[in-house]
Formats: C-alpha cells, sequence, structure tokens
DNA sequence: CGTTTTTGACCAGCGC
DNA sequence: GCGCTGGTCAAAAACG
C-alpha cells in the first residue's frame, strides 16, 4: 500500500502516519468514511474472541485505513478501485450523499423508511461507519449485541457474499455487513453503520469505563482492545501532513456539523488512549 | 408460536 | 435511458 512510508519504524506505535486514506469521492464529491482496522499477521483476542488485526507494517494494505468513499459502493475512482488499496473494494462505502440526519440521539437515524413508501429524493441516510478486519472462521463475530440478518449479496470481486445486519432492538438502528476479504479468506471484515442507544448484552458491566470507551464500545468491543498494550491506536481524523497526494480529510464526509459521537480535536482515541501512549 | 434466516425482488445512485 | 451494483424489503422457510 502506498502509505506504507508513514509506518512507524518501530512498528510498534500506529500513528496517524500510518493512516490509509484515500477517496473515490464521485462527481458530487459526496463521500462518507468508513475507518479500518486490521493488520494481516499478528492478532490478539478481545474479550469475545475476535482476533483483532493489528498493525504491521508489512501488511501491504497499511493498518488503519480511513476511507472516503463514493456514494456508492461502486468503483467510481477514477483511479480505480484496482489502484485503491483496498483491503476488499467491496467494503467501500455506499451511497451517503445525506447530511448526517440531524435526528434525535445516539444511532438516531430516524427510523427507517421502506423504500416503498420512501419519497423520490428522498435519500438514504448514511451514517458514520467502522470497519473492522478480523481474522476468523467465523462470519459473523459475537460482538454482545444481538443482529438479525436482513441481507445478504453478491459482492463484485469476491466470491464470497455480504451479509447485512441490523441490531434487533427496536429502537437502535446500528448495522453491519460482513464479509469476506477476497483477498484473504481469513480474513472477515466487518462494518459497523451507527451507534447502539442501547448497552449490549455480553459487555461485563463495570460501571466504570468512561463514556468515551462506552462509546467506542457501541461499535464493537474490538475498540476496546486499544486499551491493550499490545493494541493499536485508533484515530479517527486524518493527519494534517497526508501521505498521498489524493487524500481528503475525513470532514470531507456528508456530516454538516460535527457529530457528537466524533470528537474533533483528539480523535476518538483522544479520551481512550492515555496521551502517553499515544506518542503525539 | 415467536424469532431469525433465506432469498428473490425492488429501489436508488452512478457511469456510460 | 440503460445497465450495473449496493442496499433493503418482505414473504416464506427454518429454527428453537
Amino acid at each position: 500500500m502506498e502509505d506504507k512510508e508513514g509506518l512507524d519504524p518501530a512498528g510498534t506505535e500506529f500513528k496517524s502516519d500510518s493512516t490509509s486514506s484515500w477517496t473515490l469521492a464521485g462527481p458530487d464529491s459526496v463521500s462518507d468514511s468508513v475507518n479500518y482496522f486490521f493488520d494481516r499477521e499478528s492478532s490478539i483476542l478481545n474479550e469475545f474472541g475476535w482476533n483483532i488485526l493489528q498493525p504491521d507494517q508489512s501488511d501491504e494494505f497499511g493498518s488503519l485505513v480511513n476511507y472516503t468513499g463514493p456514494t456508492s459502493g461502486r468503483a467510481s475512482n477514477p483511479g480505480g478501485s484496482a489502484e485503491v488499496p483496498t483491503p476488499n473494494p467491496s467494503v467501500s462505502s455506499s451511497s451517503s450523499d445525506d447530511p448526517l440526519e440531524k435526528s434525535t440521539d445516539i444511532g438516531g437515524k430516524q427510523p427507517e423508511i421502506p423504500n416503498k413508501v420512501r419519497k423520490k429524493g428522498q435519500k438514504r441516510i448514511r451514517q458514520p461507519r467502522f470497519a473492522f478486519m478480523t481474522k476468523s472462521e467465523i462470519d459473523h463475530l459475537e460482538d454482545g449485541y444481538r443482529w438479525r440478518k436482513y441481507g445478504q449479496k453478491a459482492v463484485k470481486n469476491s466470491p464470497f457474499p455480504r451479509s447485512y445486519y441490523r441490531c434487533t432492538n427496536s429502537k437502535c438502528t446500528v448495522k453491519k455487513r460482513v464479509e469476506r476479504s477476497s483477498e484473504d479468506p481469513n480474513i472477515v471484515i466487518t462494518t459497523y453503520e451507527g451507534q447502539h442507544c442501547h448497552h449490549s448484552v455480553g459487555f461485563p458491566r463495570g460501571g466504570l469505563i468512561n463514556h468515551e470507551v462506552a462509546f467506542a464500545r457501541q461499535f464493537t468491543p474490538a475498540i476496546s482492545q486499544f486499551y491493550h498494550p499490545h493494541g493499536i491506536q485508533l484515530h479517527r481524523e486524518i493527519p494534517p501532513s497526508t501521505t498521498q497526494s489524493h487524500q481528503v480529510p475525513i470532514e470531507v464526509r456528508e456530516s454538516p456539523e460535527p457529530t457528537p459521537q466524533f470528537p474533533k480535536d483528539e480523535g476518538l482515541l483522544g479520551d481512550i488512549v492515555p496521551p502517553g501512549m499515544r506518542n503525539r
């Protein structure tokens, strides 16, 4: 991947300059973003037994990929998705031209409007998404929440189908997509969209976790891995000094106003990882 | 019998 | 306008 130069030589710290990002922005320059966390070689188990892939500079993909994509998963990037160091292009975003909904609360996507009721011109609403790459033989990894599968689609350029899940909590609009990497069938790519507005059923309730962690865990327990001494650092923002010419700020995404779940100053990790660990 | 999964159909967005 | 693709719906089937 082209941003290898950004990797920390020590390979121990996942710095912002190792953050890969690219844009597939379409003609309208509307895009949304997905953060990918993965590593091909090393892996660690989180509390749910996931093999969270850690950053590894030998990884051709890079480690944390902040993806800014087109409004549809299609390869609308002029550079071509082949050129894009996408672990799996199919993970790339889908439509998202809407401003992030101003709806109520966390994960507070407005109630889904059935296609047949949805008015024309009423576009689908996209929420910030996180994608995790994990090494697992199991497609649907346990993450403490209950999910109901609502669809499955064959993915272009991939022999593996993509599954669509929705949180079973009726008030919760979080969705996730699960698919296997076409490049490495051992890798499962899980993409979360939205935030849970409720507690998980599987998390230990210490009541001591800070709100940021609680927030992070809404996406996935994998994020809690960043507490781990071997954990990777999570960056929610593109470094000012880009390592790629086509890098675009995360702010490009449709959210017109900073969403509460994405603090802009330090990123999510700002509160999760102690400053000493951040090495910034 | 309630819940979840499967799966074909439908729709939206985009490129050509 | 057409074709392609991703995403979602919803009825039927499967499951517990």
